[in-house]
RNA sequence: CGGGGCGUGGCGCAGCCUGGUAGCGCGCUUGCCUUGGGCGCAAGAGGUCCCCGGUUCGAAUCCGGGCGCCCCGACCA
């Protein structure tokens, strides 16, 4: 393609709206342009990119036997009420037709697979099966973010496996793990497997793939034994803590004033990991007392999955003080019966579980409790609560974990029978009984690869994005467009990379050598063929390699074999 | 959903507080000039000042309401 002809409407100005480097970069290279919060139109340079990226994940989901679909965005919603998803998910853009039908844009297809499934697999013979679509998503986001991050309109590739069994299920979700990791691979994208949360449907296993990038939005925690989760499920050993022998009793002390764990720590001298911290919390109406060592965060999700519901929030501060009759910053758990709630459900995080002889709030304001001793002083459930903390120690390994930033690429889920039970879809097994089909599901973010990639790949002149996704392979630059003899070898050149079938992106513009490498730089193609009037006349050209910035001279005969060799290796 | 910021030619911004001719840089068009890192000179085109209402002789500017966008947090099937 020639420049002079293609648009790309590079920016020379940062726009202001952008503040993730890809959301930046994306904008200036004249890849996307903004339509609305969460909606972007990817122009020309960003379709080339898109469409390898789907067709490498293309390739990689047909090796593992996939067949590939396309679904309608548009669903009817008695399937999702059927699922129980319509009134469930909140991220639903729901519209009605003529008739008063309610629809649904799709934000995944679990629902209208798993009807095509129902109705035409009869027989264990049939399956295996994976479907896949590379297809449009749309979801209401709170917060659309970052560019092509976080849209409300994206690129999804999902599939869905069908098993006879869970044995065979594993088959499924171990073959998209290969392709998943092949994909990520060919794309040039660094990316991590790590465990990740299942939420509350079903205790099932699920595993994300994560690019680290600053931009993330998700924390990873990882050790140098490979163990490596999402921060909403990791979990990590603990260094031991001494506490005193003796067997006092609870003792009421005075701490007028001291409310923060950060306080008493100053207040009595002794440590963090020696107090228990409270927290009240409303779940459905009903609060909650939740105990967590001083020093421990509480992760919500895992709180969530404890309690089995996402509807749930800090309890207010006068919540509070009914329950315990003491402000927050005195609350503990002894003797929280005798305050009127008998009931009250109180969540200890496992950590507290065999400690003694502890420090908390008295229920009274200004008032502590040591030698407390979870077990003899108050029961609790024990739970895994606590968020894991840049440091801890790996549950594997026991050597320091490390907390990084990183971008969900794709997740894969062992669904199990959540749908097909839901929405009855069964198959007859070789005894000749009906049993409920068992199922995965599996989704790649389209875009996300891109923006990954360029996270990765930018400096403070532009990107340059992995070959195999890369707009094109080669940007030859002819700098001096006013030498004839320099602009027909710049059409030579042109026209035999042509001919070998490289991707190449002539420009042609009657513009400034400056104005030409600018762009260049900023646009993300891999390779430079730079055609400059000194070297020239030398019968030279140059080889840029964008990553790097390295030069390479070379003659004008062998320019494009030495380029080739570069996209070959 | 809570907090903060912003809306003025295509892009980046000033003007608003203190009401009175809408301005700067980049980009764009034309001509000359220049040609290895966003040249120079000159002449031009281009704006419902986000929308609606109010105050006023007069509103980009003051007041009220609305819409949109960005960022932080919450949320994220």
């Amino acid at each position: 393609m020639r420049w002079s002809q293609a648009f790309i409407p590079t920016l020379r100005e940062v726009p202001a709206e952008a503040e993730a480097a890809s959301h930046r970069l994306l904008l200036r290279a004249g890849y996307v342009r903004q339509v609305s919060a969460g909606i972007y139109a990817h122009l020309m340079l960003a379709r080339r990119s898109l469409l390898k990226i789907m067709q490498i994940i293309r390739e990689e989901m047909n090796a593992i036997g996939g067949q590939e679909f396309y679904l309608p965005s548009l669903n009817p919603a008695e399937l999702w009420r059927e699922s129980g998803r319509w009134d469930a998910v909140d991220v639903i853009f729901k519209l009605k037709d003529r008739a008063g039908h309610d629809l649904c844009l799709g934000i995944t297809h679990e629902e209208e697979m798993t009807n095509i499934a129902r109705g035409e697999l009869r027989s264990y013979k049939q399956l295996p099966q994976i479907w896949y679509q590379i297809q449009s998503k749309y979801r209401d986001e709170p917060r659309p973010k970052s560019g092509l991050l976080r849209l409300r309109e994206f690129f999804m590739k999902d599939s869905y496996s069908f098993d006879l069994d869970e044995a065979g299920l594993d088959v499924s979700y171990d073959k998209h793990v290969q392709a998943y990791t092949n994909t990520f691979k060919r794309c040039g994208v660094r990316a991590l497997f790590v465990e990740a949360f299942s939420g509350m449907m079903g205790g099932s296993v699920s595993g994300e793939f994560t690019a680290p990038t600053e931009a993330g939005e998700d924390f990873i925690a990882i050790s140098e034994c490979g163990y490596s989760a999402n921060l909403e499920k990791a979990v990590s050993g603990l260094a031991p803590v001494e506490d005193p022998v003796g067997n006092e009793s609870p003792e009421t002390i005075a701490t007028p004033g001291q409310k923060t764990i950060e306080d008493l720590v100053r207040f009595t001298g002794e440590r963090p990991e020696r107090m228990i911290k409270t927290l009240v919390y409303v779940v459905e109406s009903e609060p909650v007392v939740i105990l967590m060592r001083g020093d421990h965060a509480l992760s919500e999700t895992k709180l969530s999955a404890a309690l089995g519901t996402a509807v749930f929030r800090p309890a207010t501060p006068e919540e509070a003080f009914k329950l315990h009759h003491a402000h927050l910053g005195s609350l503990g758990p002894v003797g929280l019966a005798s305050t009127g709630h008998a009931k009250v459900r109180i969540l200890a995080d496992k950590a507290l579980e065999g400690r003694r002889d502890m420090t908390t709030g008295a229920n009274q304001d200004d008032m502590h409790l040591r030698h407390v001793t979870p077990g003899r002083d108050f029961q609790a459930e024990y739970r895994d609560l606590r968020a894991v903390a840049e440091g801890d120690p790996c549950i594997k390994c026991g050597k320091p974990l490390e907390l990084v930033k990183a971008v969900e690429l794709g997740h894969v889920f062992k669904l199990g029978r959540r749908y097909s039970k839901a929405m009855h879809a069964n198959v007859l097994d070789a005894a000749g009984k009906e049993v409920e089909i068992v199922m995965g599901s599996y989704g790649i973010g389209v875009e996300r690869i891109l923006t990954a990639a360029v996270e990765q790949n930018h400096d403070k002149d532009g990107m340059f994005l992995p070959k195999s996704i890369a707009p094109f392979q080669v940007i030859l630059t002819a700098a001096n467009m006013d030498d004839a003899p320099l602009r027909e070898a710049g059409e030579g050149l042109y026209k035999q990379m042509l001919a070998e079938g490289v991707e190449v992106l002539f420009d042609d513009r009657d513009e400034r050598p400056g104005v030409k490498f600018k762009d260049a730089d900023l646009i993300g193609v891999p390779y430079r063929l730079t055609l400059g009037r000194r070297k020239f006349e030398q019968g030279q050209a140059e080889i840029l390699v964008r990553s790097t910035k390295q030069v390479q001279d070379v003659s004008l005969e062998r320019a494009v074999q030495a380029l080739k060799q570069h996209l070959l290796s």
